[in-house]
DNA sequence: ACCTGAACACCGTTCAAGT
DNA sequence: ACCTGAACACCGTTCAAGT
């Protein structure tokens, strides 16, 4: 835990700041994300704090706000970032529409599972950053290949966001609840075995779960 | 704001209690369970604090320690307490298995999302109590009789259960930001009849995307 | 412009003490 | 058995002040 630093470097021109103005501002939004994340991967959701935060980055509490308006902002950027990779490398244009939602989805529903505080933080908070954003719009553009009437695509659309939604929210729960009953009573290796299947397993019903719709959506299209 | 009340009754046999035992607690598990909705109701989720809950009970904090453990307690209790209606009426075991799925997913979307802070809880808490078990039951006795593998039936219930959080969720959250972008900017009349249009398309959703899981299962067995 | 420091009005939870 | 009261170790947020 660093301590607000004591700024006791020698005085010189590349110390001192250029004119009125500041050299380099100590903190800036990106670095408050990154060390807002290196927080809640280390130390989970509750740990969360605006003072906890500030102690990441060397810095009073009462300094973050002058870059967020209130701890949800954290929550809120911290998500998003997390988004980003997910986001990144989104298939194109041309990939078939079932394949295109399918692939989407399990990034997005992967993303939010990786780290357990992403997906609590995602049943409290709404997804509205750019790259939940360009997430969500890359399954609209395939379900616009999807046939169907408008109404058909509306109601398709919300299916899978509360699919994506509610099913990560389920599996972080789900993998609480089994730590919390197996207690402190196994060793780090058949641990490390069965998670990597507990893994497959929940995968595997994600991708299934899709399917489910998927072969609603055909069916109603062929009605 | 109830004050701690200040037992200043006349001494008699009446007001006595009867041996060393009190004659009935101040407190009980359902006052505190009671209390706590009614606290949530008026002021919602963020409200809820052990020293507001015993605050409406004319009680002190602590006081509340000795019928429950923590916190998060008080939240599984009032949400299970919120789900017994919905619990109540369910469809009987000869309702065709479509339509008991339907009416009890409804019941349980309905209940979640009636009150708002327990959707809010619902993404946050996993719903394990009694009255949750029993709607989930009725979902999978339903399913029983739906055809389809043991795997099937599995990734079935995972979806629904899947589709009634998340889209509890994303319905409370969408009509959270849906009044705070309307600000204070709108007369009683109006926004009293946009509620109940809103809640009719909210409702329809609902349901048309249960029906969209409900195609694909039974388009599932076709095959 | 950017950060500190003090302060306010809260929290959940523990534990010894009363009755 | 059941409730109080004091106490501990926190919270988010505001605002004036420093540089």
């Amino acid at each position: 835990m660093a301590e607000p630093r004591d700024n006791q470097q020698p005085d010189s021109v590349f110390t001192r700041p250029p004119r009125g103005r500041r050299a380099q501002p100590a903190l800036s939004r990106e670095r408050i994300v990154a060390g807002t994340i290196a927080l809640l991967d280390r130390d989970g959701a509750p740990a969360l704090t605006m003072r906890k935060v500030a102690a990441e980055l060397g810095v009073h509490a009462t300094s973050l706000y002058w870059y967020v308006d209130r701890r949800e902002d954290l929550v809120d950027l911290a998500l998003d970032a997390v988004l980003a990779e997910a986001a990144a490398g989104l298939p194109g244009p041309d990939e078939p529409w079932e394949s295109a939602v399918k692939t989407t989805a399990r990034r997005f529903y992967t993303a939010l599972t990786d780290r357990a505080w992403a997906a609590e933080f995602a049943g409290v908070r709404p997804l509205l950053g750019p790259n939940a954003l360009a997430l969500s719009r890359r399954i609209i553009a395939a379900l616009a290949d999807s046939g169907g009437g408008d109404e058909d695509r509306a109601v398709a659309i919300r299916a899978l966001a509360n699919q994506i939604l509610g099913a990560a929210t389920t599996t972080v729960a789900m993998r609480a609840g089994a730590a919390a009953a197996r207690g402190g009573t196994d060793d780090a290796r058949a641990a490390a075995v069965s998670a990597s299947d507990a893994l497959a397993v929940e995968n595997a019903y994600f991708d299934q779960v899709i399917d489910l719709l998927l072969a609603g959506i055909r069916a109603r299209r062929a009605t």
